[in-house]
DNA sequence: GTCTATAGCGAGATAGAC
DNA sequence: GTCTATCTCGCTATAGAC
């Protein structure tokens, strides 16, 4: 076996000193937040020194903004896919939309709290301001809310109060976990469960709300 | 008119330090939490010296503990007069919960962010375990909800799901409100005026979710 | 009680050897 | 590319004058 051959070898099985640092500023920064978490913590959880980071990533700010960025994005990706089909009718959506957001929530427990913590602290900055300008998500999706209310399909709604509600149904569990297990004793487990159920559970409260 | 008097006379107007320095730290650490808050910036605030801030609360973890217990109870207290009435019925224990909940966040705007945001980076610490022992506000609501259920006053649902759904609701809308303002281009008059809508509107949809 | 000055430490960032 | 050592600065906290 060739020097080169090895060195690929390894490559396979451990993750390369970037994707190394990265995984770990992404488990770091969201468990932390931006001012709360320290690089030194990063390096330790990568296994590597504090100076590489700066090496691969000039500045601690630098290195945020890669991962909040990236946060943000893998939040509301599948979701705009889903509001913007031409297949799908305003019920599937729906379905769609809560599944897939409580999906997502329950393979990352902290990216919800931490996307939305860190825009609160800083909604004006540069970073929040670009990042926000990609996620238009919504406009699709209050039209055809609109087109379904005009049609008689539903009952009248305020379509932004409609999409609203959808997210926060999906949502808030995620980011008030916490609150949510202290007040009602509810261990991993359970909350799990709870979570799972909802998948169904928050379609199907939204449909009964809506339907004439 | 006496030096007392006009100390006297001050004091109706000016705060007293103490106070003043409690404005401060409110103000500060529930728009930028216990790490990204600057003791210089509380001070600043108030418009005194850093060094009054240690003479008065000896450190800034006792200062942000005093902040965020105030503000953790002051989150859920009406809540739990609420839940607790025993003239209420369920749906009017809705219709209270729903608009109590979204006058405090219009109110203290910060407020539910700050709370949710420091749970979840201190979820096992100390100050968490504390506050949180004294939250158990959802108890009688979830045995209202399952007597209401057994009468067959209400389609049969997880009354846990129910409470997380009522609080979801109301209180999502203002821990995400940068990222809806910025998703769906609101000002903030249109923000507020969404809100005051939703206090009618929400309890509405969950009672047309529940009803037979 | 309130201030100025400063101690003391921790964190981000860099220099330079290997 | 990776490390150790170090610089520099900002922040919490204290000492001490008034």
């Amino acid at each position: 076996m060739t020097h080169t051959e090895e060195i690929t070898l390894a490559k396979e099985i451990e993750l390369s000193t970037e994707e190394k640092i990265l995984h770990s500023a992404r488990k770091v920064f969201t468990k932390k937040g931006l001012s709360g978490a320290r690089m030194q913590d990063i390096a330790d959880e990568a296994g590597i020194n504090k100076a590489l980071l700066h090496y691969y990533f000039r500045s601690k700010e630098k290195l945020f903004e890669k991962i909040f960025e990236e946060a943000s994005t893998k939040m509301f990706a599948k979701l705009t896919e889903f509001i913007d089909s031409k297949e799908l009718s305003l019920f599937e959506k729906i379905e769609k939309m809560v599944e897939n957001q409580i999906a997502m929530s329950m393979e990352n427990p902290f990216l919800p709290a931490f996307v939305i913590n860190e825009f609160h602290q800083n909604a004006e900055g540069s970073i929040c301001q670009t990042i926000g300008r990609k996620m238009s998500v919504s406009h699709k999706l209050i039209e055809h809310i609109q087109e379904a209310v005009n049609q008689g399909l539903i009952r009248p709604i305020n379509p932004i109060q409609l999409f609203i509600n959808i997210m926060s149904l999906s949502m808030f569990p995620f980011v008030s976990k916490p609150i949510l297990q202290i007040n009602m004793n509810v261990t991993e487990e359970q909350f799990a469960l709870l979570m799972e159920q909802r998948k169904k559970d928050v379609a199907d409260f939204v449909i009964r709300a809506i339907k004439l």
